[in-house]
Order: structure tokens, then sequence, then C-alpha cells
DNA sequence: ATGCCCATTGCAAATGGA
């Protein structure tokens, strides 16, 4: 339980809301985050279980798709401000990978940044292209001067520290060089990466995938970040991962992560 | 180079994800 004059940000990438609304509501119900960053629900807005959520006390805005992506956010006790659905540049893009909204005096942007596996191929291209959509959008927030946080799966394993093991994985999309010159370009432009910030020396997971035994193993990549802008960075209190939850019945692939900031 | 795990579709084993 967290801190009354703390607000606290999390991401969580579910992997499918319906299949594993027994995790989320056992972890709402546990850590009680203010701000919840949802990506892959994996359903349309319509399916998402907006009743089950309220009863644990959370408004949600989702942004959903028939089969894969989906994003949403939550706020506790109140409804999250729509500011905009979709990340600018490509009206042509149909996946549901952003959603902006305003909570608690804070602009939150909640991002599912494409795998792009495998690579090379037109997965990867697209995956280069949103992430220089990203870049574009992320620079305007900053320029905004407002407190704001973009959380998310970023799908990049951004220094090789951030892994297991680097070489098992050197083919993999998470890991290209390309991706991860564009989150350092990211961070260049202002952004702290909390997770990174309170944990310089052994970074902390936050994805250990279903296959080769690797969660028993540890076996895991630091892929969701929460990235602050310098007003907003300068209000960190803490941040963490919530690694337990990577092993209840019916997991995600991924562990919630979290920052807390000063109310 | 491939499968591993997992959920879905549709009711078995193939598909797709990342």
């Amino acid at each position: 339980m967290k801190d009354d004059s703390r607000l606290r940000i999390a991401t969580f990438n579910i992997n499918g809301v319906r299949t594993r609304l027994p995790v989320l509501k056992a972890w709402l119900d546990v850590t009680r985050p203010d701000v919840v960053c949802l990506q892959e629900l994996k359903c349309t807005t319509t399916q998402f279980p907006v009743e089950a959520v309220r009863e644990a006390g959370y408004e949600a805005l989702v942004v959903g798709e028939k089969r894969w992506n989906g994003v949403a956010i939550l706020a506790r006790g109140a409804a999250p401000l729509e500011i905009r659905r979709g990340l600018p540049g490509d009206p042509a893009d149909l996946q549901s990978r952003y959603v902006e909204a305003a909570v608690r005096g804070i602009v939150v942007g909640c991002l599912y940044l494409p795998n792009g596996n495998p690579q090379p191929g037109p997965k990867f291209d697209y995956k280069l292209v949103w992430f220089e959509r990203l870049l574009a959008h992320a620079a305007g927030l900053l320029k905004s001067g407002h407190p704001v946080v973009l959380a998310g799966d970023y799908n990049v394993v951004p220094t090789d520290a951030d892994i297991y093991s680097p070489k098992s994985w050197q083919n993999n999309a998470l890991l290209q060089p390309a991706p991860r010159a564009a989150y350092q370009k990211l961070l260049k432009q202002g952004w702290t990466d909390a997770l990174h910030e309170q944990f310089p020396d052994k970074p902390a997971f936050t994805f250990w995938d279903y296959f080769r035994n690797h969660w028993p193993r540890d076996a895991g990549l630091r892929i969701d970040h929460l990235l602050l802008s310098p007003k907003l960075a300068t209000r960190m209190k803490a941040a963490g991962v919530d690694k337990a939850v990577r092993g209840l019945e019916g997991a995600s692939d991924h562990a919630p992560a979290w920052v807390e900031v000063e109310d």
C-alpha cells in the first residue's frame, strides 16, 4: 500500500484483458495505483470489462481493437480526461497503440510500440516509422511544459544490461541498433527513464516470455518503460516492478512497472 | 534455423503472436 502524499502511475501489458481479468483485479486491489496504463487489451472498446474495473474503483478510457493491440488508461476515483486517441502522423494507421489523457494534473501517454519481429521485414519497418512518429509527438509534449509521463510497452531493451542474456536475443527486433538508437534519441529530448533512475546498476526486468522456462529462471528483459518530463521527474519519489504478478496463476508475460511522484 | 508457450478458433490441430 502506497503513501497517500504520493501518486502512483503504473504500466502493465496485460496480454488479453478479458482472459486475465482476475490477475488485473488482484493486482489493483493489492497495490491501488492511482493511474494505470494498460496495453495489449486484445478486445474491442465495447468488450472492455468496464464494470469489473469500476467495481475495483477505476474509470477507464479505452481504445480497443478486435484481435490484437488495444490500450487503456485507468484512473482511480475519476474519469481520465481524453486528450487524444492514436499517435499523429499517419491517419491510415488503424492499430490501437496510443491513447493520451489528463489525470490529476498530469498528461499521461499510454503506448504500445510495435514489436517488430521478424526482422528485417515490414513489421520491423513499421516499428521504426512508428518510433519516429513517437519522437515527433514526444518533442511536442515536452515543448508544452506540462508534467508528462509516457508509459507503456516500448518493445525495446535499452542496453545489454537490460536483459539476462543479450547473445540469445541478438537477432530479435527488441535489441536491434535502430530501435535502441531511437530510444536513446527519445531520452535525449529530456525524458527521464524512471526505472533506470531507480535501478541504475541492476536493472529490473518487466517481461519474461512463456518459452524455455524463462520465468522460473528469472531470464527476463526490461522493455516496459515510464518516461518522465523534466517537470515530473523532479517530483519522482520511487519506482519499481510488481514482479510477483508475473508468478500468479494465468499471468501475463509482463509484470506491472510503476513510478511514484509527489502529489 | 527451429521450437519452446499461450490463446483463439471452433471443436483438432493450425494459426499468430513477439
